[in-house]
RNA sequence: CGGGGCGUAGCUCAGCCUGGUAGAGCGCACGGUUCGGGUCCGUGAGGCCGGAGGUUCAAAUCCUCUCGCCCCGACCA
C-alpha cells in the first residue's frame, strides 16, 4: 500500500481527552476516531490490527472444535427476561424499542440467544459437545468508559459457548479453551497471566481470567512464584495469617469497656488504647438492594474483600451503611461499631481474620466506648464465618505459604464455567442414554479483542511510539523513499515496492513528498516491525538501510539483498 | 450515580477575572526555499466562541438552564 493513496493522518499532538498510552497512542497513530464516549471508528490501518488478531483466534479457536457463527445484535426482551436478566443486568443494558413498542436489547453478551438455538435444535446427547464463537460488536452502557479501547461502550468481543451433557465434558471443552487462549495470547507475543477469577453477573461456578501485565491495568491482582497461586485480588485468598499478640486483659473476667470520646477509626482506637490495629476487631455495616443490613467483622488492619461479601450474600450492589443506618443497627453513631450485644436479628458476619484474636479491641456499639479484653466464644459468636479479606501483597500464599506478590494487569480474556444458570432458567435440555431429560451444562468464554490490541500497546512502545509485535502490527514492513524526488530513489523504492508486493509481504510504502524527519517521526510513531529506508546517500553506493522498530540498529545492506534481508527478518 | 474539570478554526490552546470589530501554534491550499530525524520565508482559506434563554447601548466574556466531553470513586471483555 502506497501511503499517498492510503487513509492514514498521524498526528503530532495528543489529544487531551486520551489519558493512557495506548489510547494516545493509537489516536496520534491515526488507528481510532472518537464519535461519542466510549465509541470509536476503526480507521484502515487501525483495523488491521483487529482483523490479524481476529485471524489469530479464528485459527486457534477453529484447531479445538470451536465453531464460528454470528448472532444478532439486537435481541428481544423475552429472552432476557426468561433469564431473569432484564431485571438484574442494570442499567449496563442498553434497552431498545421498536416501532410496534416492542422491547430489545443491543446485546452486551449472548448466552440467552445462542442458549435459545441450542434448546430448538438439540435434543440428544449424542449430539454433545457443541462449542460455538463469534467475533462481534457488543454494547455494554459502562457509566463510565474510559482509557479509549480500554473500556469501551461498543466493543469488539469474540463470545464463545460450549454445551455439554456432563462435567466431564464441560471441563474438557475448558481446558482445550484455556490452552487456545494461551496460544493466541503467546502467539501475540504478550506478557499475560492466568489468574482465578470472580465470574461476576454472567454468574456461574468457576472461572478463569486472562490478564496482560501492565501498570495501567484496571484489576490488580496476586501470584506466588513458589506454587504457581494466581488470582484476582477479587477472588483470591489468602493463607492463615500470622496471629497478633493477644490484647491487653481488661479489669474483671469479662470485656472492660474504655472510654474512648471522639475516637473513632481503628488507627486512633489502636493510638489512644496504645494496642496493634491488628489487635482490633473493625464492624462495617453494610446494605445492598434488599435494603436488608448485616454487620461484617475484620481485622483491623485488614480490608473487606466486598466482591466477596456481595457474592456471599448473593446480591448485586452492596454499600456501606449511612449514619441513620448505623445508628439503627447498632445504637451507636459510626466509629464505635463491634461485636458484642448486637441486635439478635442483625446478622454479623465475622471473617476467618479475627478468628484467633485473644482479648481483642471493638466498638462498644455506645458512643464513644470501645471494649478491651473480649473473646470470641465468652463474649459473643458470629452468625457465620467467611472468608472475606482483601488479600494484598505479602499475604502468605494458600497453598505454600510463600508471600504473594501484587501487579496490576489488564483483563483481555475470561473464561467461565456456567453449569446449568442458563439451560435450567431457559429449559435447554437434551435426552440422556436413559431418555431422561437434563439441563445441559455450559460453559462461555470472552475475549476482548480492541482490549486486547490495546493491551499490546501498553506493552509495547518507547517514548516515541508503539512497538508492534509482529503478528498484531498492521503491516509487516514500512519502506521509505527519503527523497521520491530524486528519480533514482524513486526508482529503487519503487522497485523494491513490487518485490515486496509480489511477495506478499504486507508493506506500506512511504512515498510521500514528506521531509527525511517527518517521516522517520511517523515511522516510529506507528511502529511497524521492519523499516527499509531508501535514501540518496546510500543508494549512491549501491545501499539501503534496514531497521528494527524495535531495537533501531541500523544495518546497511546492498540493495540487491534486501528481500533476503527482510525475508530472514520477518522469519524470526 | 456521587465528586472535580473542560467546551473558542480540523488539532492543541490563549482571550473570559476587568463586557466594546475573534487570536496564536500545528495542520490544510498556493509560491519559494530546504532535502537522513517534525526546514525556513511569504500568501491564503477556515470560527453564528457547544446550545437556549436572560442582563446590557453592547456578551466568547456576566447570570440561569440545558447538552456534550474528560478525570477520580461503585461495574466488566
Amino acid at each position: 500500500m502506497r501511503w499517498t493513496d492510503y487513509y492514514l493522518y498521524t498526528t503530532r499532538e495528543v489529544p487531551k481527552d486520551a489519558e493512557v498510552i495506548s489510547h494516545q497512542l493509537m489516536i496520534r497513530a491515526g488507528m481510532v476516531k472518537k464519535l461519542a464516549a466510549g465509541i470509536y471508528t476503526y480507521t484502515p490501518f487501525g483495523w488491521r490490527s483487529l482483523t490479524k488478531l481476529s485471524a489469530i483466534v479464528r485459527r486457534e479457536l477453529d484447531k479445538v472444535g470451536a465453531m464460528e457463527l454470528n448472532m444478532p445484535a439486537i435481541q428481544p426482551a423475552e429472552l432476557w427476561q426468561e433469564s431473569g436478566r432484564w431485571q438484574k443486568y442494570g442499567k449496563e443494558l442498553l434497552r431498545l424499542r421498536d416501532r410496534h413498542d416492542r422491547e430489545f436489547c443491543f446485546g452486551p453478551t449472548h448466552e440467552e440467544v445462542i442458549t435459545d438455538m441450542v434448546r430448538r435444535d438439540v435434543r440428544s446427547y449424542k449430539q454433545l459437545p457443541i462449542n460455538l464463537y463469534q467475533i462481534q460488536v457488543k454494547f455494554r452502557d459502562e457509566v463510565r468508559p474510559r482509557f479509549g479501547l480500554m473500556r469501551g461502550r461498543e466493543f469488539l468481543m469474540k463470545d464463545a459457548y460450549s454445551f455439554h451433557a456432563s462435567d466431564e465434558s464441560l471441563d474438557t471443552t475448558y481446558h482445550l479453551m484455556h490452552d487456545a487462549y494461551c496460544r493466541i495470547f503467546e502467539a501475540c507475543q504478550l506478557d499475560y497471566t492466568v489468574v482465578d477469577a470472580d465470574s461476576g453477573t454472567i454468574g456461574g461456578a468457576s472461572s478463569n481470567e486472562f490478564m496482560v501485565l501492565a501498570r495501567t491495568g484496571e484489576d490488580a491482582l496476586v501470584r506466588c512464584a513458589e506454587s504457581g497461586y494466581a488470582a484476582n485480588v477479587e477472588k483470591a485468598e489468602a493463607g492463615e495469617l500470622p496471629k497478633p499478640e493477644p490484647g491487653p486483659q481488661g479489669e474483671g473476667d469479662g470485656p472492660q469497656e474504655v472510654s474512648t470520646p471522639g475516637v473513632t477509626s481503628v488507627d486512633e482506637v489502636a493510638t489512644f488504647l496504645g494496642v496493634e490495629s491488628r489487635q482490633v476487631v473493625k464492624t462495617l455495616i453494610y446494605t445492598s438492594e434488599r435494603e436488608e443490613l448485616v454487620a461484617v467483622a475484620i481485622r483491623g488492619d485488614r480490608e473487606i474483600n466486598e466482591v466477596k461479601l456481595a457474592n456471599y450474600l448473593d446480591v448485586m450492589h452492596l454499600t456501606l451503611a449511612n449514619e441513620e443506618e448505623v445508628q439503627r443497627a447498632t445504637g451507636a453513631p459510626v466509629g464505635f461499631a463491634g461485636p458484642v450485644g448486637l441486635s439478635s436479628d442483625l446478622r454479623l458476619i465475622a471473617d476467618h481474620s479475627v478468628r484467633d484474636l485473644v482479648r481483642f479491641v471493638c466498638g462498644a456499639n455506645r458512643a464513644d466506648a470501645h471494649l478491651i479484653g473480649v473473646e470470641w466464644g465468652r463474649d459473643t459468636e458470629p452468625s457465620e464465618w467467611v472468608d472475606l479479606l482483601l488479600v494484598g501483597a505479602g499475604d502468605p500464599c494458600p497453598l505454600s505459604g510463600a508471600p504473594l506478590e501484587q501487579s496490576r494487569g489488564i483483563e483481555v480474556g475470561h473464561i467461565f464455567k456456567l453449569g446449568d444458570k442458563y439451560s435450567e432458567a431457559m429449559g435447554c435440555q437434551f435426552l440422556d442414554e436413559k431418555g431422561r431429560g437434563n439441563p445441559m451444562i455450559m460453559g462461555c468464554y470472552g475475549l476482548g479483542v480492541g482490549r486486547t490490541v490495546a493491551a499490546a500497546i501498553e506493552q509495547g512502545h518507547d517514548d516515541d511510539g508503539i512497538i508492534w509485535p509482529r503478528p498484531l502490527a498492521p503491516f509487516e514492513v514500512l519502506l521509505m523513499s527519503l527523497n521520491p524526488a530524486k528519480e533514482e530513489v524513486r526508482q529503487m523504492a519503487d522497485q523494491i515496492y513490487g518485490e515486496l508486493q509480489e511477495r506478499d509481504i504486507e508493506v506500506l510504502y512511504d512515498d510521500r513528498k514528506e521531509r527525511p524527519g517527518v517521516k522517520f517521526k511517523d515511522a516510529d510513531l506507528i511502529g511497524i516491525p521492519v523499516r527499509v529506508v531508501i535514501g540518496q546517500k546510500g543508494l549512491a553506493e549501491g545501499k539501503a538501510e534496514i531497521s528494527l522498530r524495535r531495537d533501531r540498529e541500523k544495518l546497511s545492506v546492498a540493495t540487491g539483498d534486501v528481500m533476503t534481508k527482510v525475508m530472514e527478518l520477518l522469519a524470526e
